[in-house]
DNA sequence: GAACTGACTGTAA
DNA sequence: ATTACAGCCAGTT
């Protein structure tokens, strides 16, 4: 069994989540480069997968590339984000964040 | 050690 | 818009 208390990677992926402010949006892949580990987006999803217990993180507000909910629609968990994001103001339609909440260095513009 | 898996991403057709 | 595929890499068979 892994331990994640003393995996320093996972640590600053938690680290950069919790200090996504409320209302706003970030990616898998911009999370992996504020951490310092880019192009391992896939890190990010196992490191919020494997929240420590007690931890409360705003895993809501990390979603795919372009905006996108990573989990598979009509789910509990994509609902469930949905719902978060909603509620903190952000406009969610059709399993799609507005590119206005993400962040600017995104691909195209 | 090989093969798979996955809360991913970019490129191409 | 959708599908396919190559990178990516820690974990799990």
């Amino acid at each position: 069994m892994p331990r994640h208390e003393d995996n320093p990677a996972l640590q600053t992926i938690w680290d950069v989540v919790a200090r996504i402010p409320r209302g706003r949006v970030s990616t898998y892949g911009e999370v992996a480069r504020e951490a310092g580990l880019p192009g391992r987006a896939r890190q990010v999803g196992y490191a919020l997968k494997h929240v420590p217990k007690g931890l409360d993180l705003p895993w809501h507000r990390v979603v795919g590339a372009g905006g996108k909910i990573a989990f598979p629609p009509g789910t509990k968990p994509h609902r469930e984000q949905a719902r978060r994001l909603r509620a903190e103001g952000v406009t969610v339609e059709n399993g799609r964040v507005a590119r206005s909440f993400l962040p600017e260095s995104l691909p195209g513009d």
